[in-house]
Parts: C-alpha cells; sequence; structure tokens
DNA sequence: TGTACATCAGTGAACGCGCGTTCACTGATGTAC
DNA sequence: TGTACATCAGTGAACGCGCGTTCACTGATGTAC
C-alpha cells in the first residue's frame, strides 16, 4: 500500500474510533454530528467526506466492525473451551470479556440495534443472524461431542443470545459491587434454557425408542 | 376540574400523542425536536413549555404512560386466562394485540430502553421490572392452580419478557406473510423456556422426596 | 347577578448557535518519461 | 536520476436552515365581593 493511501486509512480509523468515543453512557448515534465527530478525530468537517458519504455511511461501516470483533469473540470462545469446563459459565465469561475491553462497540451494537438509521439497523440485524448462527453450530458441535441430542439448536441459540445480549447493558450501568449478583443471574436462566433443550432432546430420544 | 384545567389537559395529551405519532419506524425519540412535536401538536412551539420541562420531561411522560398500558395489558391477559387455554399462546396472543394496537408506544419502549435519555431509561427500567414481577406473580399463581412448583420464578419470568420483547421489533418490521413463522418461533422459544422450568421443579421435587 | 381584578394557557418576534454541505484551493505524494 | 504533470487528502470560508429558549403580550377563564 502507497504512503498516501495508509495515511488515508489511518484518518478513516481515527474517524471510526472517536465516533465511537463519542458514544458514551448517554448519546445515542443518532444524536452525533458530523462537525462534533469531525472534532474528535481532529480533522475539518469537510474531510469527513474523503472517507465516508455522511454519518449513516460510517455507522454502517461500524457495525461491520462490531461483526469482526464478534467474529474474533467466537473464535476465542471456541479455543478457550476446554471438556472439564462448565459450557455456559466459559461462555458468559468470554462475553464479559468482550464487554470490558469494548463497552462502545456493545453500546453501539444494542443502542442501534433499534436506532433511527435503516441502514444501521439492517446490518447490525445481518451481524446478529451471523453471531446466532455460529453458536447454533457450536451448541451442535458440542452435543455431539457429548454425545446428546439437540432439537433446533438455532432457536436454542437465539434464545442464548437473547438473553446474554440483554444482561449486557445491565453490567455496564452498574457498579462493580453488584456485577456478580447479575452474573449468576445471567447463568441462571441460560441454565434454564439449557435444561430446556436437553429436556426436549430428551423427549425427542425417548418417543424414537 | 375546570373548563381551563381540562382544556390544558387535552393540549397536554395532543403533545403526547403528536410525540407518539412522530416516532415512526425510522425516528428516534432523541432526534426529536420540540419544533417538530409543537408543530405536530399544532401549538405554538412556546406553548409547549406550560405542559414540560423540555422533551426528556415529555419522554418521561410518555414511558410512564406505556407503563400503564402494560398494567392493563397484563390484567387483560388474566382476565382471558381459561384453563384449558394455553398459557403460552394464549400469553403471546395478548401481547400481539398490545403490539397491534399500539406499535408507537411499543417501539419507544424498545428504542429508549438504550436511548441517549438517562432519565427516559430509568423509567423504562422501573416499567420493566414491574412488569416483570407482574408476570412472576401470574406465574406462580397458575403454576399452584395446575399443582405443579416453579423455582424462581422472578428469573423464568424475566427470561420470558426478554424474549418476548426482543421479538415485537421483528413482528412490527415483517410484512404480513412472515408473521405466521415468526410467531411459531416466539412460541417455540418460550416453551423451551417453560419446559426448562418445569424441569428444574421437577428435579427440585424428586430431590424433596 | 354583575363588576372588577387575577390567573395563566397560548402566542409571535427575536436571539444566537451549531448544523450539513458547497466550493475553490493547497501542497504533498505518485507517476510517466 | 531529474523533470513535468496528475492525483487527491485535507482545508477554510461561506451559505442557508432549523433549533431551543427568552420575553412581553393577549384574551379567555376563574374568583372575590
Amino acid at each position: 500500500m502507497s504512503l498516501r493511501a495508509e495515511q488515508k486509512e489511518q484518518t478513516k480509523h481515527a474517524i471510526m474510533n472517536a465516533a465511537l468515543r463519542s458514544l458514551s453512557a448517554d448519546r445515542a448515534y443518532g444524536s452525533l454530528s458530523l462537525r462534533e465527530v469531525a472534532r474528535a478525530a481532529e480533522i475539518a468537517p469537510t474531510s469527513f467526506y474523503r472517507h465516508f458519504k455522511d454519518l449513516d455511511d460510517l455507522g454502517v461501516h461500524l457495525a461491520k466492525e462490531v461483526a469482526e470483533t464478534l467474529v474474533a469473540l467466537v473464535r476465542k470462545g471456541r479455543e478457550q473451551m476446554t471438556p472439564e469446563k462448565n459450557l455456559v459459565r466459559s461462555s458468559v465469561d468470554v462475553f464479559l470479556s468482550f464487554l470490558r475491553e469494548e463497552p462502545a462497540k456493545f453500546r453501539f451494537l444494542m443502542r442501534e440495534k433499534s436506532g433511527s438509521s435503516l441502514l444501521i439497523r439492517q446490518e447490525i440485524k445481518k451481524l446478529t443472524r451471523d453471531f446466532i448462527s455460529e453458536l447454533s453450530d457450536f451448541l451442535v458441535f458440542e452435543s455431539r461431542r457429548r454425545n446428546k441430542g439437540i432439537v433446533e439448536p438455532e432457536i436454542v441459540a437465539e434464545c442464548l443470545v437473547n438473553i446474554v445480549f440483554n444482561m449486557g447493558p445491565e453490567f455496564l450501568d452498574s457498579p462493580a459491587e453488584k456485577t456478580d449478583e447479575i452474573y449468576e443471574r445471567l447463568v441462571k436462566q441460560l441454565t434454564l434454557v439449557s435444561i430446556g433443550a436437553e429436556a426436549r432432546a430428551q423427549s425427542r430420544a425417548a418417543l424414537r425408542q
């Protein structure tokens, strides 16, 4: 890549990071202004247009970056998985490390899931679908390894992802002393679904015999 | 109530309804302007201040109105419940009628749950807690009536509410021919949790014997 | 019931401000020979 | 390697616009006697 292209890429990422930084606890993406982002990225407002069509376009790129982070997260989760570890707890741990490392990305994801921009919402829907389908594959893989069956893994995966994502903001907003309680609540809810899935698989297997 | 007070109340509701109307599919509450709401309510921008401190204040009042609607919803659900009806399906039906009748209120609820205003978010958190606790009471009541146990009903209720609320936007955004598929997916997920809850209660009961 | 005064919901003009976007320009980087 | 030209990331000035908020005012409604 040429020097010029490298510098351009740098500025582009400076803009994206500036936008993420601006999305602190009390700001929705839709309330950011182009000038505000430019100021945070330390460029002239007009320079913004050299990299993105408008704020919507930037938002879509941010969503794609979040998607990449999530893909890496699942990979990390799979690697850290060992036969003796509790499936639910270790998955929650991986998710929590994501929350701690990239709170802004997670907030962006949750807020803009139902935010003002149609394009961003579509991108996030796509990313969520991909994440659910990854988890679904993983569930099938794990249930085989443990010689258990699983019925409709996509439904189970969607359920689990919903629960985990929904608890996320509560984690970020709560003081440190309450996170343990939320952690246990999250584990309990996921276990509930996991018990339900197992019970279903067993009754299905019993019928087959 | 005096004539003047009645007229004032009318205008106040005109403003609230105007705000809800403006929250169409692609608008976040945070992106509404005071002048825009005033225009929709057919009053002068300055008249807004006779009823609300600012847009945040209006948002909190909207959240309280949504809370009232939800309370009425639960009451309606309890009334429509008959011994022979499937618990999950009839609850979903009640929820869907709310979605169809008050789409704007539901969208407001989901969007501002993680929206830009702290005060509105707190109000919605409170309202959600109340709703979950209502459902939890109902679960206890129903499980007693059916001579079954239930373990940690609040956890189960929170789980169910998460799942139902999360599927809501998908309902509203999908074309009519896809709603049946989403309906079945929703029922399956809720059933999963309900099976999990039952399995847990049974194993708990077995241990006690 | 009538009168004189108080209240207050609703108003229109005006303010200063930050916004998104356009435009023509600069000057460093890249390219062709 | 040196030269002449092309590219294009970044810029500063300027535009018109809608915004939130203030203010002094109006006139219908309410109240006291």
